[in-house]
RNA sequence: GGACGAGUGGGUGAGUGGCUGAAACCACAUCCCUGCUAAGGAUGCGUAUGGGUAACUGUACCGAGAGUUCGAAUCUCUCCUCGUCCA
């Protein structure tokens, strides 16, 4: 959620930075009314219910006083019916107000370039050259079903579309991966979590995903639980509704999940193979961090996930997303795109992104600095998508004959 | 699944209708005193939000929500969580 008292003081400057990402002006210029209105309805409403506090008080010392206190309930009652009409419009006016706040998204950070969706995105810079092959390298799924690796057609039985079940090496390698991931990333200072894979409606409310886009995720039937989009959501939320002291700060997790997703208007793309799946396997980075360092944070989290590929000898590049391609949440997104030489282009393969206090606002996570309160910055990155990552080994190390070498560092993790 | 009990500020914990936004203790912060290894004293110390340059002040919050009442941490109902016992 953006600051509704700096959109208040700075509506100019707030709005200009909005219109970049595409926020109408005149949305923006409701929710100001809104939020004054609330304002105004609150006051009158607390007015009303200080006169009602103060004749409760009389009322008491007439009481034990022995004083006659019809007058006096008479007028008490009276104020009472205007209470509750107040009570009401302010009520309204809140829930108005937040539809609208609660589905505007985050400010973009000035360094964020402009643009109309991911080709306007700006490469900063590529890590490892892509090899040559003597032969044309085949695309993922080819190799994945010669190998055995992975079985398309058995996860649509058990399921639906989009779902897919990894055999022998491939189901291996995705524990290997993971494995790896949780340790490389460990070792980088980032804290192991294990967390639930099912999450309450505000935890989604709390990092975004709802009310906006409830359309993408999967709700259990009988009780109000969604299947997590991405551990983001859990690990976040851990600390919600929380005042954090200082000396806890900066707290940085990592955590292993399924992460699920309904892909709704993805219909078309990506069908074949398992960039695209309802069901994926995701290390994700977390990061809590006071604003002052949480710039710093954010390129520790780059790196990491950018190191991770490079231990895998995995060529991939790093590009700045443009505002229009920049997520709901989020105020900068630096993308890590894997070479893939099958589809001969570089694929997303992890998301690092810094939030700012939009998520903290929404969440209420506060830290202690000093006497005062403050929101803290949140941040989140994959590290990585081991689908994509498998996907990516696969593409990269395969032979003419159609045979997959295994990154050395995952060695230890198979026995090799 | 059933029965009972509990949920209060950073912690322990008092509080069964008004004088309680909440005792006391601990922790914490600032200041003072003392000066032989640790102790004593004073003051302050929840969160959110509105008004005010500020001092200060209004409102809300004692697991969550609803209700009774002029007035609720305290009474009623529903839900959640935890504990104990039973199946």
């Amino acid at each position: 959620m953006i600051d509704l008292k700096l959109l208040q003081k700075d509506f100019e400057g707030i709005s200009k930075k909005l219109q970049r990402k595409g926020v109408d002006e005149k949305l923006l210029e409701k929710v100001k009314i809104k939020f004054e209105e609330l304002k105004e309805a609150k006051a009158h409403f607390e007015t009303l219910q200080a006169a009602q506090n103060a004749m409760s008080k009389e009322f008491g010392m007439y009481k034990r006083e022995g004083k006659d206190i019809s007058e006096l309930k008479a007028k008490v009652d009276e104020n009472k019916i205007r209470i509750a009409d107040a009570l009401e419009i302010q009520r309204l006016r809140q829930e108005e107000l937040e539809a609208l706040a609660m589905a505007i998204p985050n400010i973009p950070d000035d360094d964020v370039p402009d643009g109309e969706d991911e080709d306007d995105n700006i490469e900063i810079k590529k890590v490892l050259t892509p090899k040559e092959f003597s032969f044309t390298p085949k695309e993922h799924w080819e190799l994945a079903e010669q190998n055995g690796w992975i079985d398309f057609e058995r996860g649509v039985k058990l399921a639906t579309s989009r779902f897919s079940v990894s055999f022998g090496m491939g189901a291996r390698l995705e524990r290997a991966l993971i494995n790896f991931m949780l340790d490389f990333n460990r070792q980088r200072g980032f804290e192991e979590v294990s967390v639930p894979a099912l999450v309450n409606r505000k935890a989604l409310e709390g990092t975004g995903q709802l009310p906006k886009f409830e359309d993408d995720l999967y709700k259990i039937q009988d009780q109000e639980l969604f299947l997590i989009p991405t551990a983001e959501v859990p690990v976040t939320n851990l600390y919600q509704d929380e005042i954090l002291s200082l000396d806890k700060l900066p707290k940085r997790m990592t955590a292993y999940t399924s992460c699920f997703r309904k892909e709704a208007g993805a219909a078309g793309r990506d069908t074949r193979g398992m960039i695209r799946q309802h069901q994926f396997h995701k290390v994700e980075l977390v990061s809590i961090a006071t604003p002052g360092e949480s710039d710093i944070i954010f390129n520790d989290m780059v790196t990491c996930a950018s190191d991770l590929l490079t231990a895998l000898e995995l060529p991939h590049r790093l590009v700045t997303l443009c505002t229009g391609d920049l997520g709901f949440s989020a105020a900068k997104t630096i993308d890590l795109e894997v070479w893939l030489p099958g589809q001969n282009t570089y694929r997303e393969i992890s998301s690092v992104s810094n939030t700012r206090d939009f998520q903290a606002r929404r969440a209420k996570i506060r830290f202690k600095n000093g006497k005062k309160n403050e929101l803290v910055h949140t941040l989140n990155g994959s590290s990585l998508a081991v689908g994509r990552t498998l996907v990516a080994i696969m593409e990269n190390f395969q032979n003419s004959d159609g045979s997959i070498d295994i990154p050395k560092v995952l060695h230890p993790y198979l026995g090799l």
